[in-house]
Order: C-alpha cells, then sequence, then structure tokens
DNA sequence: GGACGAATAGGACATACGTCCTAATCCCGA
DNA sequence: TCGGGATTAGGACGTATGTCCTATTCGTCC
C-alpha cells in the first residue's frame, strides 16, 4: 500500500462518484489517497479496522476465510464503494478479506477521523445509511438465491443477466465480473468442477454455445425459464 | 395489526430499551404502539415499505420467501430490535416477511415522518448505522456458516451455544430460539429431516441423548471440537 | 524452441442433503 | 371419549455438489 497527496486527482475521483456531495471541505483536506497493487490484501479478516475509504479505481474481491479452510466470495468492488464502513460503526474488527484485483486506488481516512467528521453531518450519516442498507439487501438476496437455488438456476440467472441481449447471438463477452470460470464458481458459491459440469449440461441441452473463449446463448427463452425469476426479489 | 396510544407504556419501552436516549420529544410524540397476534403477518415481501418500529414485546421471525416455492428463515426477532431500517433507507418494498410467533408489540411510525425526524438527528442516525452494520456482520457470518458448514457442524455449535454448561448435566431447556425441530431446522437452513437424521448420528456417536422433550450432553469436548470454531469469528 | 504455469475439460467416486412416505405419540377441543 | 392436528421418528431413494485426478491446450518467459 502506498499513500499519495494528489490532491487534484482527490478531488476528481471524489467529484465524479458523487461522494463530495456529503463532505465538509474540512474533512477532505484531511483525506489522503493509498494505492493497491494487483493481488495485494488491502483487508485482512481479524485485523484492527482502523481506516475507513471510498474505492474509485480499480476493482477487487471480498471473501471469508472460514476456520474449515473453505472461503466464500461475497462480492466484487468497483468504483463507486464505500470500505469499511460496517467496521466503523461497529467497532469490530475487520470481518472479511478485500483483495485487489487490479490496481486500485481508494481515498479515506483513519476511523476516529471519519467517526468525529460523520457524528456532525447528517447527510453524510443518511449516505452511509443508506449505502448499508443496500448492502445487506444485496447480500440477503444474494445468500437466500446461493442457499436455495441449484447451479443450474443460478449459472442460467447468471448468463442472462451478464449477456447483451441487443446483438444478434448475445455472446457473452469479456466480463466486468467474472473473467475466469475459477473466478465464477467462486462467485456462484460453488465449486469449479461442478460449474464445468453444469455449462456442460446447459451446452448438451441446446441452450449455449461456446466460441472461443465465450459463451454463446442460443435459446435465450429457455434459459430465462431456467433462471426462474432469480432477480426478480 | 391494532393500534394504541397507551403513552406511558410506551414511555416505559422505550426507556427500558435505550431508544429514549436517541430520539426527541417532539419525534416521541408521534409514536404509536402497534399490536400484532400469533401468527399475524407484520410485513410481506413486496409490500411498500410504510412503516419503521421498534420492535419492544413479543418473539417474531423473519423469513425469505423464493420464486421456487422455498423460503430462508434469516433469524428471529425479539426485543430490542429495529424493524424497517432497511427498506426505509434504502427506499424499497420489504424484501422479508415476518411473522408474530407470540403476541408482539411495536412503538413505530410511518416511514416518511421518520426520515424527516432522522435527518436532524445525528445520533439517532449513528444508532442506525451501528445497528444496520451489526445486523450486515451478523447476516455475513450466518450465511458463510450456512453455506460452508455441514449441518452437523452447525447443530454442534447451536446446540453448545445454547446449553447452559454451568449445570452439572448440561441440559438444553426451552429455548428462546426454537421451541421445536421444525423450526430448528429451518433456523439452521436445513430441512426437518436430515436434522432429526444428524441429531441421531450425535446420539449414536453418545455425544448428546434425549430426555423426554429436551436434549443432554453428554460429551461437550467433542461436540466443541464438531462446533470447529464457528462462532469464533 | 522448450518449459512451465494458468486455464479448460472431464472421469470416478463419495456424501450431504432433499423429497416423499408411513407410523407412533401426544394433546386439545368438540 | 373420540378424532384430528401437531410433533417426533425414521425408511427408501434420488441428486446436487464436492474432492481428487489426469489430460490437453495455450501463452509467456528464458
Amino acid at each position: 500500500m502506498e499513500r499519495y497527496i494528489d490532491k487534484a486527482q482527490q478531488r476528481i475521483y471524489l467529484d465524479k462518484f458523487g461522494f463530495s456531495e456529503f463532505l465538509d471541505q474540512a474533512f477532505v483536506g484531511k483525506l489522503k489517497t493509498y494505492k493497491f497493487s494487483p493481488g495485494e490484501f488491502m483487508i485482512r479478516h481479524g485485523e484492527p479496522a482502523d481506516h475507513l475509504w471510498f474505492f474509485v479505481e480499480g476493482r477487487s474481491k471480498v471473501f471469508m476465510t472460514l476456520e474449515n479452510g473453505k472461503s466464500l466470495l461475497i462480492r466484487f468492488y468497483a468504483p463507486p464503494e464505500i470500505v469499511g464502513d460496517v467496521e466503523v460503526f461497529s467497532r469490530t474488527p475487520y470481518i472479511c478479506n478485500m483483495q485487489a484485483l487490479t490496481t486500485v486506488a481508494c481515498i479515506g481516512t483513519p476511523s476516529h477521523v471519519f467517526r468525529e467528521h460523520a457524528e456532525s453531518n447528517p447527510r453524510l450519516l443518511v449516505f452511509m445509511c443508506r449505502n448499508l442498507s443496500n448492502k445487506l439487501a444485496n447480500f440477503n438476496l444474494l445468500s437466500a438465491v446461493n442457499q436455495k437455488y441449484t447451479l443450474e438456476n443460478r449459472v442460467a440467472a447468471y448468463l442472462a443477466a451478464v449477456s447483451t441481449p441487443h446483438e444478434s447471438r448475445h455472446r457473452i463477452s469479456e466480463e466486468i465480473n467474472t473473467s475466469n470460470l475459477t473466478e465464477l464458481a467462486d462467485l456462484l458459491g460453488s465449486s469449479y468442477r461442478h460449474l464445468t459440469r453444469t455449462l456442460k449440461k446447459l451446452k448438451n441441452d441446446g441452450i449455449i454455445a461456446k466460441s472461443g473463449d465465450d459463451f454463446v446463448i442460443l435459446d435465450r427463452k429457455r434459459l430465462l425459464s431456467m433462471a426462474r425469476d432469480i432477480y426478480s426479489f
């Protein structure tokens, strides 16, 4: 992790994602920019939560490591996002791990500085509440789906959501969310082996096909019926 | 749902659970008390989130209903608790169902009244942030455990947590959390059938025994080793 | 050009878990 | 007192999914 103080760039980021609206000038003055390299751990489960960040550049993943050796991918982060909000308010150590996937830039302060500022800034607090609420609602849905739907359903929903329905053959291109199958398996809360098995079944059923490195949707109608209404909640 | 205006009782509740600390007098004046009967739905998934409540009496369960007919128990509620906070901030319809298990009393207001008040009450907002953060952290852990541990591990962790280690024979008494096995199966995100199967295995292994309607822990040491460190996160 | 690591592909096998049934008990209300 | 609804108990069976291995392909780096 490296620390920068490029104020001009910082201002651009904060404006771009609308964070400025909620922050007083004096507070903005205290913010610092942090950069992380690909693969670097930005946060480790169990360590004291000493910072709150605004995630403004790059891509990272958040996952939990369990005592039994398994891990669970919670989600991917891309700007704009807030990092460390849960811990700053609940005053606990970090509950997840966060690892940079690309070069990542965050703007933030030590937790206590944030807390002091927030206490006198209702607009910021409302924003934080809204953000926490959205995280909770999204995670609720994600975990319910992971627990109660078959991987087949989840894959179908994923492919349907990620493909571009406008093009003639619905090619699934290089995707923001997952670049390879191992990562996708993690995202869907399953194993690589089972994911390939499931994709193969979709292929055999004539619903998708593979062309080179990406997938093509052949029968969108059936794909959607397999996806149930997973995302309609 | 019935509405009451017993201001004296209301004041007692708000004081008892510390809610008063965060609320202005003027706002407290607008609060109303609502009562629900056992079995009554307090909240239905998809309906407009028109109220925010402080849960002050009784017991209820929160669960999601999925489009494929399955349902997922999120958690049980007992005072003190806040109901509808996620929706009030994210401005979405209710994402879960909430059903009263006993007679339930809640104190609250229409959402927009709450929002107006909160916007000028940083202490309340910080409290809401903390509450949302705790909910998120707890749910994170719960869902990770449900997805990545065996029912055997989860049952063991549950029994260990729920029993009273002080008594000589660790009897598991009538519990706040679950009164029957069907409910427990739901809580643990599993099926009744598989729960009984798992309990039988624990019995056969000499780790627990059944006496009448409740369980007795015979070998706490092995029970704890099966529970791994599920709750130590 | 050869080597080696990442990503894809899939066989073999075990198992945790769900669904569907049936039966026994117990308790409460008509 | 009888009967039906809850609760417990467990047999039978299917299956979604995980673990472990082995190839194959492909790109990158020396």
